[in-house]
RNA sequence: GCGGCCGUAGUCCAGUCUGGAUAGGAUGGGGGCCUCCCGAGCCCCAGACCCGGGUUCAAAUCCCGGCGGCCGCACCA
């Protein structure tokens, strides 16, 4: 995504105003219903067709080369999941302010702390608020004694399965990740196998935001791309080698005692590693890994990139070691795109003693408890953030989208609408459309149909005018430059097929003149 | 969730303060004419006062509530 780029605070807005005009996403049931609540989006279908390119590079560029299976757990899980997953307690705060600082605090952990003793989870809000000001507790931060209600906040939606069921029994998930762990043990079963073992889901997560805001950058339900990696943290061997060609690939962190700077150190994998700082070499491969794939693949530039190192009071409940991969814009600064948490043998630790199922495994002749390692990828944000760093305007509005990413490969417009050249048209969209997602359009003027193409980056537009008719050639233009190349019908498949890997135009064909 | 500002066709805006007759424009959309390569022109058509309640002879306009949006704070596993 090099090029020119337009800085100012209106993209956000044109980004989200072209997303809802041209049809990339909107908020769900608003049209018709002004009450639908806020953070549940629909893709509409350009929406689609991103969102589907980007999965299938995840799967093609770290699914398949790592050997992760797929699988696809239920969205609504029973509750004793979250019990063993620790989210139950962490979901439900019962928070308190203080009115002087307007700090927030949970009710329980403050008691629990001034009268040394645990178990305040199931107190009831009044009860604490009572305790609190018969105990004299004040606020840790500033001193004051001045205590707003005890409020609480249910993060996860609860439901109840079973017609006659009335007390909540099951939630929506706000991970994929327990889906994993509960069938870990039988997946690995399955398909016979050896620690590291690689399980991976693409699905939708709920969260009971407070405030859902900013388009796909805060949702209530939400899509995940996440790969579970079981491993034996005694035995690296497998990844030693996978790590080697990377030993001096440079990834971008900002380290916990920078957090007040800012600055990002590239500090090459090897000495990330041999300092200590990223662990192991798994852990090491799967930051390599990530970062080439989001810069590589997806199109984001390095200089927007980096691994937010994330300290002990900001970390998930279940992570012992934790980087947020962000990316940066001007308009919103860093945003996580990719949750990597190294969570220890936290969950499948927690599901033996809920379940009282023994969940270490066999491998290589000993039973071990495997460690878990978790990237996450919020998808939406991803598809949102394509957008977002690809809204190019100049004398035109488009998207510099990477060819690969992009809703349709390319359009095909009869230069006139007259019928000779319509029908020549349709026989080239039809002989494209059995490879490619193929736009066509005979409406309007020629000028005004690359435009709107331009607006939705799709990356090549056909043009078939009368020469295409005397001798079977039609014209090719780039999106980015707007410069055309004359080729063959017989040929367009394969050169299409390179431009779209990334061939420059030039070489693809004859020059226009303009 | 709290505070401030805001909510009119798909989009952007006028009208609201100072209540009044058929809610106006641009752009976008559909159809047609014209047109040999970058949002050209002409004709026709469709399209809106966020939802609910109140005040009033009369509400897009004033009042209340809800929902939503932006900004700040808080939250963000």
């Amino acid at each position: 995504m090099a090029g020119t780029r337009v800085s100012t605070h209106e993209v956000f807005q044109n980004v989200m105003e072209i997303a809802q005009r041209r049809g990339f996403f909107w908020p769900a049931a608003r049209d018709l219903y002004s009450e639908a609540p806020a953070g549940f989006w629909i893709y509409g279908p350009l929406g689609i067709k991103i969102k589907n390119k980007i999965v299938e590079a995840w799967r093609n560029w770290i699914l398949k080369p790592e050997g992760a299976y797929e699988i696809e757990t239920p969205s609504l899980l029973p509750l004793t999941i979250f019990r063993a997953s620790g989210h139950l307690e962490h979901f439900f705060d019962k928070l308190v302010e203080c009115n002087q600082c307007h700090t927030r605090w949970r009710a329980d952990e403050l008691l629990e702390d001034k009268l040394n003793l645990r178990g305040l989870e199931a107190v009831s809000e009044q009860e604490l608020k009572r305790l609190l000001i018969e105990h004299e507790v004040r606020c840790p931060r500033c001193g004051a004694f001045n205590w707003s209600d005890v409020k609480r906040f249910n993060l996860m939606f609860l439901t109840a399965a079973g017609a006659e069921t009335e007390e909540p029994n099951m939630g929506l998930r706000p991970e994929t990740t327990q889906g994993s762990a509960v069938e870990f043990r039988r997946c690995y079963m399955v398909m016979r196998g050896k620690l590291p073992f690689l399980i991976a889901q693409l699905g939708h997560v709920f969260r009971n935001e407070i405030s859902p805001r900013r388009g796909l950058i805060r949702m209530r339900e939400f899509q995940q791309l996440e790969v579970h990696v079981f491993f034996d943290p005694e035995d690296m061997s497998p990844y030693n080698k996978k790590l080697e060609p990377y030993l001096d690939y440079k990834l971008r962190f900002l380290k916990l005692d920078d957090a007040n700077t800012g600055k990002i150190r590239e500090i090459p994998a090897r000495e990330a590693l041999e300092s200590g700082y990223t662990i192991n070499e798994l852990i090491t491969y799967w930051l390599v890994l990530y970062q080439r794939f989001f810069n590589e693949i997806l199109g984001f530039p390095l200089n927007r990139l980096r691994y937010r190192e994330l300290g002990p009071d900001e970390r998930a409940h279940y992570a012992s070691a934790h980087w947020d991969l962000e990316v940066y814009s001007e308009e919103i600064g860093w945003v996580e795109l990719v949750n990597n948490a190294y969570r220890t043998d936290y969950d499948l630790k927690g599901h033996s003693r809920e379940s009282g199922v023994d969940l270490a495994v066999q491998t290589d002749g000993k039973k071990v408890l495997p460690h878990l390692y978790e990237p996450s990828i919020g998808l939406d944000r991803t598809i949102f953030f394509e957008l977002l760093l690809s809204y190019r305007k100049d004398e035109r509005v488009w998207m510099q989208l990477p060819r690969n990413v992009a809703p349709f490969d390319a359009a095909v417009f009869p230069l006139l609408s007259k019928e000779e050249l319509i029908n020549k048209a349709k026989e080239v969209e039809r002989i494209l459309s059995r490879d490619f997602d193929v736009f066509y359009d005979d409406k309007g003027s020629i000028g005004r149909r690359y435009r709107r193409m331009d607006e939705i980056g799709t990356p090549a537009c056909i043009t078939i005018d009368y020469q295409t008719l005397e001798d079977e050639t039609v014209t090719l233009r780039d999106r980015d430059s707007m410069l055309q190349v004359r080729v063959e019908i017989e040929k367009l498949p394969k050169i299409l097929s390179e431009f779209l890997s990334g061939a420059k135009l030039e070489g693809l064909g004859e020059p226009i003149n303009q």
